[in-house]
DNA sequence: TATTGTTATACTCTATAACTATA
DNA sequence: TATAGTTATAGAGTATAACAATA
């Protein structure tokens, strides 16, 4: 049997994990000349447009931050203002399709990077994946 | 059977554990005034003092970074500079009694926030513990 | 009145390049 | 000459406070 690790040691394999994913993510957005906000931010917005103020919920940063960071992606028209219908105070962020491109090349690129998870069986991913979901609940 | 999560699933969720523990991190930091890369800084120098230029390479920065980094820590008395006896060019930064409470207290504070870990048996521990070896080797 | 987004401000982090003092 | 640390510089992220437009 392999040993019980302490949840001291145990953390600290998760901040290397985390430190190892976190450089992975920053290099290959780096790649395409992307700070990690800019391709966290593009990520979000992969699944669909969001506003202003929910990005900054999403990325866990004050509401003023995000008209820095939209506009440097707009000005590379990677992002597109959208006045809501509905609300005329709310802009809607959306991914041009040569922002959708950029995160999804980013998104290979970790694919390939992140060699570590092909060492896994499938039980061992489905089993890693249940463990995580407990640790870390959604 | 539980279902096998595709890499993009476990990808995706390791990232979603990454930006908790960060932000479980960095709020920890911020309750006792520093920043991430302060108290990053001082949990290296935790086990044992550090160059410059060895602290700037484990932190994944450049050398001239750390000037402004140990600068605050050290204007707070957290770290000193000591010049080494054997290199009259290197300075090895170590921590002072304060800044051994400071990273002391926001371990403490990380252990009680990361009760996600207090979910697991032990089996699930050391399973946990292996996985992630794997995935992310040292 | 409350909310959305923006602006102004100040601080920190970051990389690059040039400098100094030592080796 | 090579290396350790610093300085100068410029760009980006961050929070706080104040503001205009809209609800």
């Amino acid at each position: 049997m392999s040993p019980i690790p302490s949840k001291a040691q145990l953390m600290e394999l998760l901040a290397h994990s985390v430190t190892t994913h976190y450089a992975d993510f920053t290099a290959s957005a780096a790649d395409t000349g992307l700070t990690t906000s800019q391709a966290k931010t593009l990520s979000v917005l992969r699944s669909a447009p969001a506003s202003m103020r929910s990005l900054a919920h999403t990325l866990a940063c004050d509401a003023s931050n995000m008209t820095g960071i939209i506009d440097r992606l707009e000005k590379r028209d990677l992002v597109r203002r959208e006045v809501s219908i509905t609300d005329r105070r709310v802009k809607n962020v959306a991914l041009t399709e040569a922002g959708e491109k950029v995160i999804d090349t980013i998104r290979e690129r970790m694919e390939q990077t992140q060699t570590g998870l092909d060492n896994l069986s499938d039980d061992e991913r489905a089993e890693l994946f249940r463990l995580l979901t407990v640790v870390f609940p959604r």
